[in-house]
DNA sequence: GTTTTTGCAAAGCTTTTGCAATCCG
DNA sequence: CGGATTGCAAAAGCTTTGCAAAAAC
């Protein structure tokens, strides 16, 4: 059976306004996840999982549960908007493999310190960061070298 | 008489390939803003200012400049990209002003460091970083007060 | 029963690309 | 001359929106 998956859909998604079949789904898949993705993706992937949901309606519920607080977003290289659920209340960043999309929280009391200084020192109000790491993982850095390999010729 | 503008134009178009007039514009036009500006932008300026400048030109330029280390690119919040002349080969961070565009370069030694120790500690590859810190300037920020001020009531 | 939400298709955006005409060297 | 570059228009992606049908409370 297939009924192993995560699913703190039903109450979290009341937080977003009625709660809907679609949205309990969307919010499932993004947990399933557990990194970043596009709406785009995800929607591939409730489609392919026998749970056809618009993709506006993706957009419309990951939209609303960035505006909740319950997902966080990145703009990849290309302008994709890349969306994650947000376990915690905690301000996090990621180091993201530009080519799986394999994502690592890492250690960032460094940069809040240091934002948190330029906000004090610069005089400038509300001020906000936004830190994007990005690589490529171990993984991903060993095919592309056996690709390499096998191009330049065995 | 209009001739005091910067132009170190001449010289550096020619890093990125052969000088041509619309090159020279662009990148003109790019140096006079001394801030971040979208392509869009930048073309709508070059129409304005009679220099009847391609859009896919100004694209095709800007990103070559990127390309050539000569400009700086940041994502916009709504997707659009932002570029930049760069004066020196550093790279740099910058504190944006979401009001007015402000943008004022910002001591970034501590986020070097710490992208380059996640970096060498990750076992990623390629790592790279981005960062962008946007606020308020304390001139927009006075005139939202101003303006708060009168909404709610003299 | 009303109000929100959905889904489709169409439009909106920025950005890229194909290709003949043009310009630089 | 000969290849690089331009400009237009069309295409490509991602995202948003209008609106009738469906679902939620």
């Amino acid at each position: 059976m297939t009924d192993d998956r995560p699913q703190a859909t039903e109450h979290d998604v009341a937080l977003i306004g009625r709660a809907t079949q679609q949205r309990a789904m969307v919010l499932g898949a993004l947990v399933v996840v557990e990194g970043f993705i596009s709406a785009q993706a995800l929607h591939r992937r409730l489609v392919a999982d026998g749970s056809p949901v618009g993709l506006s309606t993706v957009y419309r519920t990951l939209t609303a549960l960035v505006e909740a607080g319950r997902a966080d977003v990145v703009r990849a290289a290309d302008g994709e908007r890349l969306f994650r659920h947000r376990p915690g209340p905690d301000h996090r960043h990621y180091l993201i493999c530009t080519e799986c999309g394999l994502s690592l929280p890492v250690e960032s009391g460094p940069v809040e310190r240091w934002a948190a200084r330029i906000a004090r020192t610069s005089g400038f109000a509300d001020v906000r960061h936004a830190v994007e790491l990005s690589g490529v993982c171990p993984d991903c850095d060993r095919k592309a070298d056996q690709t390499a390999d096998q191009a330049q010729g065995p």
